[in-house]
DNA sequence: TTAAAAATAACCTGATAAGGGGGAGTTGCT
DNA sequence: AGCAACTCCCCCTTATCAGGTTATTTTTAA
């Protein structure tokens, strides 16, 4: 079989016992290459876009540069490159910015060889790999507080306020008077114990009623 | 074994021979148990609640009310049980309203029998189980369109918009003057064909600026 | 079927924000 | 040197916001 077929496979991990294990398990397995191996992102930006790979295995604790910075800077060298984090960290926080950033999946380093192989696969198919807990947290990020304070109306009112629209406008849309806009949005900030309608989005979407 | 370590699975699918498969499939895998199965929401209500289920398959396209309605009344009903959404739909907004809605995975009606019963190994795991593609799809819903023509300040003003504040207190908390909030605002208007805070928020949004 | 909860609407006051016009200086990066 | 980005200043008018209080109708659930 033609080594041109294989998927090409970089890798930035600054620990080397690590990357040179990513070398080993991806470099030994039947369809697949690897085309690049660095210790940080410094080391990558020379020579990563000639490499030209297919996926990218990026670490988000690097010296310099963290890999979540990173990310869009790679993105910029190979377009065309899906971006596979490997990370320890399992911080929602992280998680949504490598995400926003551009990553196209998101494992753990507890995840066994197989998985990163079927992740790197999985990925060139038009997939989104993802460790158990990596996609529960991202799945539950879409989801409700079902002990909300607000009544069906109040949710909906806060969230077309939450969309920059005026109360005239809310008012329309939903073909009711402004003064019960009005009186909707007094009960919602007296539930939330708020005073504004930057507190009140900023309370809601902190405890998931919208 | 005991059958009371079992993972209890109830199925909620309106095609009989889809059904009775899935009955089949997970009633002779050892370690899992049907404890109910219907053909709609209506007639699952009924009983569901005293089926007791640790896991619940849930079709979308139901007689009566949709699957993706159902969901939030099946989770008041059992509040406890993962609700596992199986389906032949892939459209963003079945995915997202049934994530919302309190879905703890989504699988389209392809996935072979061993991954749905790993899937239902994982959400029990404290996982969050979906299809290749779905998991794509969800990811991609957290990433910027890398050709915004907003600047990076603009960007970072038109997000504190969209949180609910006024010009005065984003200009506080950027430490920069109220009219350059306002001259900057006045560009994303520009940029962006709009004439409010609305119309910026909801184009920025369309196409992924913010 | 009846009580409670939710949704609707009105009146009032004062303060502030929003949108749009123009111009202009200062960085920082090629 | 030139450009893009960021910064700040002045003018103007209109619309919106936040808060108080009360009250009716409609829905929902016990």
């Amino acid at each position: 079989m033609s080594r041109d077929l294989d998927i090409h496979v970089c890798i930035i991990e600054d620990d080397e016992t690590i990357r040179e294990g990513y070398v080993y398990l991806i470099g030994n397995t039947p369809g697949y290459k690897v085309v690049g191996s660095y210790p940080s992102f410094e080391d990558a930006a020379k020579k990563i876009a000639s490499d030209n790979p297919d996926v990218i295995l990026l670490d988000v604790e690097l010296p310099g540069i963290s890999g979540i910075d990173a990310l869009p800077k790679i993105k910029k060298l190979v377009p065309e490159a899906y971006i596979l984090i490997l990370t320890v960290y399992e911080q929602d926080i992280l998680i949504f910015r490598a995400l926003g950033n551009g990553a196209a999946g998101y494992l753990t380093k507890n995840t066994p060889p197989e998985k990163i192989i079927s992740a790197i696969h999985e990925v060139m198919e038009g997939g989104g790999p993802m460790s158990a807990h990596i996609a529960r947290m991202v799945i539950s990020s879409f989801q409700r507080n079902e002990a909300s304070p607000l009544t069906r109306r109040e949710t909906e009112i806060l969230e077309q306020i939450a969309t920059g629209k005026s109360r005239k406008r809310i008012a329309q849309e939903l073909f009711i008077d402004l003064e019960t806009v009005k009186s909707h949005i007094k009960n919602i900030y007296h539930k939330l114990n708020v005073h504004s309608k930057a507190d009140a989005i900023k309370t809601a979407k902190d405890n998931k009623f919208i």
